[in-house]
DNA sequence: AGACCCGGTTTTTTT
DNA sequence: AACCGGGTCT
């Protein structure tokens, strides 16, 4: 957003502090944590690192029942996480939104407390962490939060309507100096309620700021009238909304199109087809995006792509830091960086042969006891550790005492993983590339910490795009989730399987809050596009249950009429027709 | 006892 | 593709 501003004004919008909240939060944690209590070298838990700590404690207790279900740790964590973003309770949110679980209620809440308790003990923080730290920084108003606030003269906070409860008050926080303050949002452009966002905030900021000025935008600048039209059908049907009338004076445009497809690889090859012939008409790759609701949409379509030589990029869903062998060589350099990071040693010590859980908590255990101390536990012969991991030792004791570059670190750790990578994932030549990738990511490094907390919070979206980048500026066409599409703009836009149970999801279809946000998700996507949109249907689909079956076209079609969008059938026959 | 292997199940969306 | 549970091997 940074350099697209700097694109439009000048350079000196690059130097603007701006991030996310939760990079900002962790700016700003270890720069004036200390004063506030924290211990600045704090590690960043992403969710997958909190569902194992949530699980290592689930497994400590003795809450679980064979005969009785129990939670499994993304739902436990799911809860916890809602909880802290939304303010309910959690005895309510089992109540309302588990209740086969609420007979275990207690435990729910009791496995809570010590997952608080050991994030504390380890100084460990989970992205909720990082905004309540901050929102507690800022308030408490300490001298250090001052001067901080003393810099901030101006603040402005972009899709507000995304925001939930502690972001609205850091914002407090950020201007109890000055009260120079502005946010913009759409409440039409909701679609973060599943983490406690709530457009209810952009409604209350007159009251939390009194006198505040507010400026409708009205005028839509993007897209043509056709698109907007169809926008505008769509959230005509919406429940919850303000009343506002968008308009465009780009009258120039056709009809939007919706696709009927006689299936999956139909729609696919549809869009592959229309790809080519726009890029004969002079649009580039990287102006045309497919949007989708969940990530694994565009499974089929990728491989038509890989097919017909289009080079494209996957925003969203399964992301480069979150693939199991980019996890592992990760957990070598966070134990590195802190050397009690018990989450990272289960993962190394049980990559290696004969070591289950059971040992691996042994040996943390020896560690531990020795604080940690390598000169200490390396000369103890009688240690597990010793007798299984010699080579291990070494690595670790040199990651983390020696003074060299992150990029060295990076190289030793693959090179001791290589064996194990090989051993532990059949297709290990393809995961390959993105050891590299992580080591040409490495190199623009001068500390480890930074690194790691880069990875945390501001990951590399896709390995594919630093490949891309590297060699020669190729362009690309986008995939994305609608999520991750969100303030973004293309010529040319698909979104594809539109239909019901996929488009709204299934598990939406039955409350009308959901579905509403669901239908905002659609408006979102639509209003992507500058020039064309396509919105596409594959007639029947592949269900694991059913076999083949009819699909309906999704709700969000209904009563789009021909005066609104033009409607085109791909079938064997019409595709010949290309 | 603990590691490991296999097969069935399940998968929204993100920081 | 990752998770979980159950059965088998060391």
């Amino acid at each position: 957003m940074m350099s697209r501003a700097e694109k439009l004004l000048d350079s000196r919008c690059s130097k603007i502090q701006g991030g996310t909240f939760h990079s900002f939060a962790n700016l700003v944690l270890r720069k004036y944590g200390k004063s506030a209590g924290i211990n600045s070298n704090f590690t960043i838990l992403d969710q997958g690192d909190s569902e194992d700590v949530v699980n290592l404690i689930r497994g400590n207790t003795n809450f679980i029942d064979d005969k009785k279900r129990f939670p499994n740790k993304s739902t436990l964590f799911k809860i916890y996480s809602f909880s802290v973003n939304s303010g309910k309770k959690i005895e309510d949110i089992v109540e309302e939104e588990y209740p086969h679980f609420a007979f275990e209620i207690d435990k729910i809440v009791e496995i809570h407390r010590l997952y608080n308790e050991y994030k504390n003990n380890n100084n460990l923080f989970d992205y909720d962490d990082l905004l309540l730290k901050l929102r507690d920084f800022l308030l408490d108003f300490s001298p250090a939060a001052k001067s901080l606030l003393q810099k901030i003269n101006f603040v402005m906070v972009d899709e507000y309507q995304d925001t939930n409860k502690i972001q609205a008050e850091i914002v407090q926080g950020l201007t109890q100096i000055r009260k120079n303050v502005m946010v913009v949002g759409d409440d039409l452009q909701s679609i973060y309620s599943f983490r406690g966002a709530n457009f209810q905030n952009i409604l209350d900021f007159p009251k939390l700021f009194p006198g505040c000025e507010i400026i409708k935008l009205e005028k839509n600048y993007r897209s043509t009238k056709q698109i907007l039209t169809l926008a505008n059908k769509i959230q005509d049907a919406a429940i919850y909304k303000f009343e506002k009338t968008l308009y465009s004076d780009n009258e120039n445009g056709e009809l939007p199109v919706i696709v009927c497809a006689e299936d999956e690889s139909f729609q696919s090859k549809f869009i592959v087809n229309k790809i080519l012939e726009l890029r004969e008409e002079g649009v580039k790759l990287k102006e045309i995006a497919v949007l989708f609701r969940s990530s694994y949409f565009s499974f089929n379509l990728e491989i038509e792509l890989a097919k017909a030589n289009i080079p494209y990029i996957k925003v969203g869903g399964m992301k480069f830091v979150e693939s199991a062998h980019i996890k592992d060589v990760l957990a070598f350099l966070r134990v590195a960086v802190n050397v009690s990071d018990a989450i990272s040693w289960y993962r190394i010590l049980m990559m290696h042969e004969g070591i289950g859980p059971r040992s691996a908590q042994k040996i943390l255990a020896e560690m531990s006891d020795r604080k940690f101390n390598f000169e200490i536990i390396v000369k103890d012969g009688n240690l597990l550790i010793n007798k299984k991991l010699p080579d291990l030792f070494k690595l670790i004791y040199n990651l983390h005492n020696k003074n060299n570059r992150p990029i060295d670190k990076v190289s030793h750790t693959i090179s001791y993983y290589t064996p194990f990578f090989k051993n532990l994932y059949d297709d290990f030549n393809k995961r390959n590339k993105d050891l590299e990738i992580l080591t040409n990511l490495s190199e623009k490094y001068e500390h480890l910490d930074d690194m790691i907390s880069d990875m945390a919070i501001e990951p590399p979206i896709d390995s594919a795009v630093d490949a891309a980048l590297q060699d020669n500026e190729t362009e690309f066409l986008t995939l994305s989730t609608i999520h991750s599409a969100k303030g973004l703009e293309w010529h040319t836009v698909f979104i594809i399987h539109l239909m019901d149970g996929f488009f709204p999801s299934v598990r939406s279809i039955d409350s009308t809050e959901n579905l509403e946000e669901e239908r905002r998700l659609m408006y979102v996507a639509a209003t992507r596009a500058k020039q064309n949109l396509f919105l596409s249907y594959p007639m029947t689909i592949f269900d694991r249950e059913a076999g083949h079956s009819y699909s309906k076209p999704s709700r969000f079609l209904n009563g789009i009429k021909s005066n609104i969008a033009e409607s085109v059938l791909v079938d064997y026959k019409s595709l010949l027709g290309y």
